[in-house]
DNA sequence: TTCATAGATAGATAAATACTATCACATAAA
DNA sequence: TTTATGTGATAGTATTTATCTATCTATGAA
């Protein structure tokens, strides 16, 4: 057997009054039910906590030393009580948020502030993780929600598509493309292409860009991440296409390496916000893929596109 | 509404698991209890604390904002239970024993030690007071028990007598009966009496001897406490007759002031334990009175007289 | 004595808690 | 595809628990 919270309740609010009848009535039940309540706590604990005279009831050394117990217990349990009443708007709670490395970094600085300013209470934990096991992570509520690139592998999610992200040609200063106004697709064949890891899903996107400029993809020398890939052109080992966010953030404040205009298609990746389906904060994260839309469309439209529709988004795949 | 702790440790139980069927097989309980008790303290609460799927059931941010507080208050429970458990011999929890400042630091010391040898587990909280205060302290739940000085004021306490503590004659060193083997009573005549603060009931025995012997009482310079009283007899102010047990330890180890031998009616002043009628513990007071008997006529025997004698006892008035 | 008030008790009722049996759905294996 | 297994939800019932009213006994004060 266990004491029960409101057993508790009752020894304490007995211990302050003196008296079983004041408790009773500072409750407001009545006196045998108190009565019962502490007789069951006694046995239950098996110790007598209260001495009761007719003058009224005091506590027993024993039951005495129950009492901060008691006090921390009925605490928590208020606490519990307030932070249950404060969660109205589902803001209750830290929300476990998982990017790509190759997103992250660079998009999430410009909209986290807007979204904490929407969301005053809200309070997200970021990790970065592979799209892939961003995916299966969601599934197995490692994340309550992901930002991920289309095109996704587990079927089943709720999604909700944020823009497109094209790649922008890279090379470094002293390449030849650093003197043309504009780099034509046939400029490309036999050109050493980098790529990143193959756990990032923008490799396969990279891969494709490859094949079909019959550019040489240099597998030998694949950048663990976008930062040392950057490096590596900068050495002159051969040019790559990046991602148009990370481009603004990191390529053009430098001068290490440049971009370039590519007069061909444009690549780009789909980006999206997604969720486990069901879900009762579906429309908390809708809400917060409106956001990320309005701020990249006010901040970033000059690098990246928006696709507004809602249904049949194919991920931007070419 | 409030929780319950039971629908708290449900609430942590399937969080754990990992599902409602599996934290019911561990609660030993069904399924649809479990599943009832989680969905009345998620309306009580108004917050959805688990999302159910048919993998199993994960808790939603706001639920997990509150296992923090859970595993507080299950721990604190916890506690609670352990505490009892251990409170077999009713040893638990902090005893209030109060006694009057002219007793306790000189006969404490003596039988503390041994209590806490025979009891490991026994806290005693130890405050001074006069014997009227400690009375009525008592009664008002104040004190768990007291050592007091007989006879009590107050009636339907429950009493274990200690022993008896005799008054022993001081004066100064250079006082004229210092030189003589031993005192009579008619030499008292006309002495000056020093006495400690009337609230102390020791002034009344105080006071009997000084008009038994025809002594003068010196009412204006009355002691607040022993120590001051023979600071005065010290510088010759009077003479006094002071407990036995105080001059045991206050006096005879010094030089400032002497006790003589008076050769007349022993006063003493009665000692004994006392608490609450009706008390469960009075079995665990009734062996402490037995430890400090013992110990007192162990080792204090040259100092006091006991009096085992149990019903009847009159406190030693004369 | 008389009165007010302390906690204890008895008996009835309402509420909470638990169970069994079953359903509907999803996933994985045959 | 079909089948088996595992998920939570639901219906209905039995039991336990909590609560109430009415009453009792004992104590202390006027």
């Amino acid at each position: 057997m266990e004491p029960t919270i409101k057993q508790l309740r009752y020894l304490l609010s007995v211990s302050q009054a003196g008296s079983f009848r004041g408790a009773a009535e500072r409750l407001d039940i009545a006196q045998p039910t108190l009565t019962a309540q502490i007789n069951t706590l006694e046995s239950k604990l098996g110790v007598t906590l209260l001495e009761r005279s007719r003058q009224g009831a005091q506590l027993t050394p024993a039951g005495r030393s129950f009492i901060p117990f008691i006090e921390t217990i009925l605490e928590q349990v208020a606490s519990i009580g307030r932070l249950a009443k404060e969660a109205d708007g589902s803001l209750i709670g830290t929300y476990r948020l998982g990017v790509p490395p190759t997103l992250g970094p660079y998009f999430l600085p410009e909209v986290i502030p807007t979204i904490h300013q929407s969301f005053p209470g809200l309070k997200i934990f970021v990790r970065e993780n592979a799209p892939r096991d961003l995916e299966v992570g969601l599934l197995h509520s490692e994340y309550d929600f992901i930002i991920t690139t289309l095109p996704m592998e587990i079927p089943n999610l709720s999604i909700e598509p944020l823009f497109n992200e094209p790649l922008v040609l890279v090379c470094a200063p002293d390449h030849a493309f650093a003197e043309q106004d504009a780099v034509k697709p046939d400029d490309l064949h036999g050109e050493n292409l980098l790529a990143i890891e193959e756990k990032h899903r923008l490799f396969d996107l990279m891969q494709t860009i490859a094949l079909q400029f019959s550019a040489r993809l240099l597998r030998d020398y694949e950048g663990t991440s976008l930062d040392t890939l950057r490096h590596m052109i900068g050495t002159g080992l051969g040019i790559a296409f990046l991602p148009a966010l990370y481009v603004k953030s990191e390529i053009t404040p430098r001068k290490d390496v440049i971009s370039i205009n590519f007069d061909g298609p444009t690549f780009a990746r789909g980006v999206a916000l997604a969720w486990r389906p069901g879900s009762r904060r579906a429309e908390l994260y809708k809400q917060i893929a409106q956001i990320m839309r309005t701020v990249s469309h006010d901040t970033l439209s000059d690098h990246i596109t928006l696709n507004m529709q809602t249904t049949g988004y194919d991920g931007g795949r070419l």
